[in-house]
DNA sequence: AAAAACCGGTTGAACGCTCAGTCTAAAAAC
DNA sequence: GTTTTTAGACTGAGCGTTCAACCGGTTTTT
């Protein structure tokens, strides 16, 4: 691993563990066995290393998601977005530096003066919101999804979803358990046949 | 209103929408015209000053959910859970900093070092979660809501709701519209009659 | 009644420290 | 021989916190 990636790993790990503010170039420096002066020399500033985190990040997800799409098979709108749902939960566990570091409001207001961050943001969250919307769209026209906007409904439940992650991360319950509920509680609420009970 | 509370107001403001790091004693000074060394008059340190405001949050919530509670009728325990996420919603936008300083990770981070922060946060979420079940337990005995555990489902829709005001707080999106549908999809989850389309 | 002591609140300059970023000259790696 | 890396001294700004002095009003002493 080149000295440039060494800097970007730790670099991702410290601000998404203490916060952007909160990581110092010394800090940086130590971790990595870099010369401050190193560091200086493959990023332009200290914001600049934020930015190439994000764009990996940006990259990374897409290829993932990709992956995913390719891979899986879905006999309905339905199930195909209760495993875009598990997908995320599952990328959320395999890049959870990253999401960590997404769930910081440091990129986001970032992004509110700095559109490079702002694209990035972007484009990482309409992967998830436009893949819940097409299977949405795929539920509706296969009948296992009921009627309703596409859009907004993939908005809530990409809301959800990462409310739950975040849930997690804060750790003030112990939230991991309730993936299995939550599936079930997401199926219930897209279905168009309903168990009557 | 006396020169303490005008630094706990601004400092409300100030942490919430800059982050506490982010904000300086200086920039604190400047905006309430107390001096840096009245602050410290009336806070021990910086952190003094964000306790402070945690333990006003707490208060004021807590105040304000019992209100909620005694104002309220409730034919149902379905109808009772969905105003208590309208409540949660209503409450968001009137305590619209505490909340964005809630939702910074600050105080999480905080609360796992420090005790009184910590007692501070739990008393906040408890008081929604358990509002939540037991609007739940209502619906389970009065036949609205359907069997399944009330503690976890609790947690699932506060995580669900909070993720909704986060969104609209981060506002990549335009979370504000979701509301009408964001109900009616918890609606959707929760009760036991199911509408068969 | 005048003077002195006392009080909570307030002031802003000053202190010690940390930080991002610069710079240099030399060494190492390719 | 060009690119990358090193160690560290340095700058200038910003930071949280301290502190002696000050203020206006009340109480105590003379």
């Amino acid at each position: 691993m080149s000295k440039k990636e060494t800097i970007l790993h730790a670099a991702t790990r410290l601000f998404a563990e203490k916060g952007f503010k909160e990581t110092s170039i010394a800090e940086l420096s130590k971790t990595t066995g870099a010369a401050e002066g190193t560091i200086f020399y493959h990023f332009k500033n200290k914001e600049d290393i934020f930015l190439s985190i994000l764009e990996d990040t940006r990259k990374r997800v897409i290829e993932e998601f990709d992956r995913y799409l390719e891979e899986g098979e879905f006999d309905s709108g339905l199930n195909m977005i209760e495993s875009a749902i598990s997908f995320y939960f599952y990328l959320a566990g395999m890049m959870e530096e990253q999401f960590l570091l997404l769930h910081r409001r440091h990129p986001h207001e970032l992004a509110e003066v700095n559109p490079v961050c702002r694209e990035h943001l972007e484009a990482i969250y309409n992967c998830f919101v436009n893949g819940f919307e097409q299977a949405i769209l795929l539920g509706q026209k296969d009948g296992s999804i009921r009627t309703m906007s596409s859009k907004r409904t993939a908005l809530i439940i990409f809301s959800m979803v990462d409310g739950l992650v975040r849930f997690k991360t804060y750790n003030l319950y112990n939230a991991g358990a309730l993936h299995k509920e939550f599936m079930e509680l997401c199926r219930r609420m897209l279905q168009k046949k309903q168990i009557q009970e």
